[in-house]
DNA sequence: AAACGTTACACCAAGCTTGC
DNA sequence: GCAAGCTTGGTGTAACGTTT
C-alpha cells in the first residue's frame, strides 16, 4: 500500500481504533477521545469503511471485537505509539526526575510479602515515583488492556491441577516468571510439626484459604486417591489469614513458603507429603509497555525487589 | 426501566469550483 | 487573484431499536 494512501484517511481514526480496542465499548471510547457517542459511532462506521470489516459487533449488550480487529490491535497500538512520539521531546529516561504514579496489581498476601521491598527499591532510584497496589481480580486484564493497570504479580493457574482459572485468559499480556511459589505445611509453634505423613496429615485438622471457600481442591483429590480424606476445619478467603489462624491453634494449613517465608507469624513449616507441583509467579503487562523506558525501569526492579524480599528471610 | 449502539437531521468548517 | 456558492465530512441532539 502506497504511504500516499493515508492522504485519503483521517489519522484520528486510529486513535479511535486503539480507544475502542482498548475499551470495548462505543460509550466508554468516546469518552476517552472526549467526543459524544454518536461522533464515535459514526467514527465506527467509517473505520468499517476504511476496513472493509465490521471490526466489532454486538453480543447482546457486549461489543465483542472481530479476528480482525483483535488481529489489528497491536499495529494499531504500536502506531499510535509511533505517532504520539513524532509530538514528544526526545528526552532520555531520568528516574531522579520521574515524577507520577505507576499501579501495581497484586493479591493481598504478596502485597503484604513485597510491597515494602518494591517501595524501597524503587524509591532508592525514583524517589518521585507514587506507587499505588491494587487488588488482583477478574477485571485486571482489562484494567491492564485500557491503561490503568501498569503491572501485575499473579500466579500461573494453567500450572496446577483443579483449579479454575476464573474464566481469566492471561494470554493477551506479557508475562514473565519472577519466582516459583512452591508449598508448605505450616503448624504453630504450640504444636509444632516438623515431618508429616500422608496419614498424618489426613488426619490432623485443617484451614484452607481459597476465594470460593469451598475448600476442597487437589489435595482432598489427591487423598481419596489414597483412601484417606481430612478435616477442613476452616476455610478464609486469603493466605494470611489461613496463617493468622494456625499461629493461634492446633490446625495445619498449606500454604505458599512465599507467603510463608514473609509472614510475620511465628509458623513451624514441614514438607507436604501431598506432590503439589510448584506455581510460577509471573509478571504480567500489557504488550504496549514492553519497549517503554519508565515501564522496564519499575518491572526490571520489582523483579529484583521480590527476589532479594524472598532471598533474604 | 436502563443501558447502549445506530440512525436521521441540522449545523458548521474547510475545501473545491466557477465566474469575474 | 478573489469572492460566492457548492460539496464534503465531522459533530451534536434527539429519536429509535435491541437487549437485559
Amino acid at each position: 500500500m502506497s504511504v500516499m494512501y493515508l492522504a485519503g484517511l483521517d489519522l484520528n481514526l486510529l486513535l479511535a481504533l486503539d480507544r475502542l480496542i482498548a475499551h470495548r465499548s462505543v460509550t466508554e471510547a468516546a469518552r476517552a477521545l472526549g467526543v459524544t457517542q454518536p461522533a464515535m459511532s459514526r467514527t465506527l462506521g467509517r473505520l468499517r469503511d476504511a476496513l472493509d470489516d465490521p471490526l466489532f459487533v454486538r453480543e447482546g449488550r457486549a461489543l465483542v471485537p472481530t479476528p480482525r480487529a483483535l488481529a489489528l490491535a497491536p499495529k494499531v497500538t504500536a502506531a499510535v505509539r509511533a505517532a504520539a512520539a513524532v509530538f514528544e521531546p526526545d528526552a532520555p529516561f531520568d528516574p531522579v526526575a520521574e515524577r507520577g504514579s505507576f499501579t501495581l496489581g497484586m493479591g493481598e498476601e504478596t502485597q503484604r510479602a513485597f510491597a515494602p521491598a518494591i517501595v524501597a527499591r524503587l524509591w532508592a532510584d525514583a524517589p518521585g515515583l507514587d506507587l499505588r497496589f491494587r487488588p488482583l481480580s477478574v477485571r485486571s486484564v482489562e484494567e491492564s488492556r485500557r491503561g490503568e493497570l501498569d503491572l501485575a504479580l499473579g500466579p500461573d493457574l494453567s500450572a496446577l491441577p483443579r483449579v479454575a482459572s476464573g474464566g481469566v485468559d492471561l494470554s493477551e499480556l506479557v508475562q514473565r516468571p519472577v519466582y516459583e511459589r512452591r508449598f508448605v505445611v505450616v503448624s504453630s509453634p504450640a504444636h509444632p510439626r516438623r515431618r508429616l505423613g500422608l496419614k498424618t496429615f489426613a488426619r490432623l485438622p485443617h484451614v484452607v484459604a481459597g476465594p470460593d471457600s469451598s475448600g476442597r481442591g487437589f489435595i482432598d483429590d489427591y487423598l481419596e486417591g489414597h483412601d484417606l480424606a481430612r478435616r477442613v476445619a476452616a476455610a478464609v478467603t486469603t493466605f494470611d489469614a489461613a496463617a493468622a489462624l494456625v499461629a493461634e491453634s492446633a490446625l495445619i494449613a498449606t500454604l505458599p513458603d512465599d507467603v510463608v517465608r514473609t509472614s510475620p507469624r511465628r509458623l513451624v513449616t514441614a514438607p507436604p507429603p501431598v506432590p503439589i507441583p510448584p506455581v510460577p509467579m509471573l509478571l504480567l503487562w500489557h504488550p504496549r509497555d514492553t519497549t517503554d523506558a519508565r515501564h522496564r525501569f519499575v518491572r526490571e526492579r520489582v523483579a529484583e525487589a521480590i527476589q532479594s524480599a524472598l532471598g533474604a528471610r
